[in-house]
DNA sequence: CCCGGTCTGCTCGCTAGCGCACACTGGCAG
DNA sequence: CTGCCAGTGTGCGCTAGCGAGCAGACCGGG
């Protein structure tokens, strides 16, 4: 289990609930629960997989910040973590989210040792690290993983481009349904937490903007939320409420990843 | 003079005006006027260049089409392109340049036979251009092109970052302004072509707004305008009239692509 | 010289979202 | 039980930009 070695100073696996530990003894056996790392061959990905470590990852646990020399890469398996640009004056807008389907740590990839956006994890869980120097040692080893990496920041870049669309364009109660269905995808559950503020902020809008959004959403009983906690009910509705982005993203999605 | 082969259904090199094809010649001599060309190992470059053939692109072009696949990859020498993307009702909006910085194509490197984006010539100039088969094959020979091209990635992810942000907050006479400026840059010409309409639906705005903007900039005495010519008289106020993307901008082209 | 089209200027009513400020509520700590 | 505070609800005046439509100005072609 060389996994365990060098998650010295981290919560430890031991640490995590069965299911966690569960996941990763599947993963040892070659079936990542992290799309990018399930598509390498076995081989490239045992060997990858021998250089990352397992951490739990705490909701708002700050991974990057603005131009800080990124010492590890992150592979999500039922975390999910926010990509925050800052804006100058104190605000903030998220430009990516980064969940199974992917990986946290892109500039390492495209040579850089930093990032101008702050990486914010959204959803606790877990995910696999990996130091900045194995990881690219890695990369010039594996041509698949360069491959898979490659499809991926299609990807991202197709989904950049299109939220600026959608915060240009957009109404806000459909931004606001848009990104709570993003959010349930990536943490894979109906509930999940949020209050009006933080969602506010990676819309950059005000709170009370989004107040009023989840307020009608939640009177057409598309949505429940209290205190923290928001309840998708009926996920067709809201899929008719939030704009077309949502369904493009889906869509490029399946067309890069897909298959 | 292999470059010019292939080029019989095209403009062809005797036809450019003598600057043009002076700036060819200075090329074959290794001394490309493209930065990322130019950035390459002498020996890689010759052989790029060898599968490149000079073409000459006239104003509103349409290089790429949405989902058409690409057949040709460019680097732009004195011209340069505007990447829009397609908004559904009909709209557009502008998420991208690409000057002599850099290349046209970049979904081809990653892997992709498509683009969502349209291309469309937005400054009218030389090119080099390349066939999509035999820039792959370099693609995967030379580690310096795939090299500069990941550092050229890097750069256009943070500009869409930033744009992102600069649609969504700032007011359009500073968006104006530094929209001119970035225009400005790639053309290296205080004077160059464009009209209230286009301006506006790159911008993703109405043409009114451009013209209200654009009418109290000339009123500064920053710019001149007049049917589809603009003239930048004062370029240190038109900064100071632009949002602060202008200038992140360029030092994040500074610092990525500045060696 | 006139005609037609392109480019620019201006008006008017309208709305989404802003900034600011304050009020209510439920749960948790002391 | 009390106080506190994070999370949510609401109200009010304000503004940038929208949509639609029309008017003049300039230019090149017939």
């Amino acid at each position: 289990m060389s996994m365990l070695n060098g998650a010295a100073n981290n919560r430890l696996l031991a640490a995590l609930p069965n299911s966690d530990r569960q996941r990763i003894v599947s993963m040892l056996n070659g079936a990542a629960d992290n799309r990018l790392l399930a598509a390498l061959p076995n081989s490239d990905r045992r060997r990858i997989l021998a250089s990352c470590e397992p951490v739990e990852l705490a909701l708002a646990e700050e991974l990057y910040a603005p131009w800080v020399p990124l010492r590890f890469i992150y592979f999500p398996i039922s975390s999910f973590i926010s990509l925050i640009m800052p804006t100058g004056d104190s605000g903030a807008f998220e430009v990516g989210m980064v969940g199974n389907e992917g990986m946290l740590g892109i500039s390492l990839v495209l040579g850089a040792e930093v990032s101008s956006q702050r990486a914010v994890v959204q959803g606790a869980g877990l995910a696999l690290r990996m130091e900045a120097a194995p990881f690219r040692r890695e990369l010039r080893r594996s041509k698949a993983l360069r491959g898979e990496i490659d499809r991926y920041l299609q990807l991202r870049m197709g989904q950049l481009a299109q939220a600026t669309i959608c915060a240009h364009f957009h109404l806000l109660e459909a931004r606001v349904a848009r990104r709570l269905l993003m959010t349930q995808d990536r943490s894979r559950a109906n509930t999940f937490r949020g209050t009006h503020e933080v969602l506010a902020s990676k819309l950059g809008v005000r709170r009370v903007g989004v107040t009023e959004a989840a307020s009608s959403l939640q009177q057409r009983r598309l949505i429940h939320y209290s205190r923290g906690d928001i309840t998708v009910l009926d996920r067709r509705g809201l899929m008719a409420a939030a704009c077309k982005c949502y369904k493009a993203d889906r869509e490029s999605y399946d067309r890069i990843l897909g298959q």
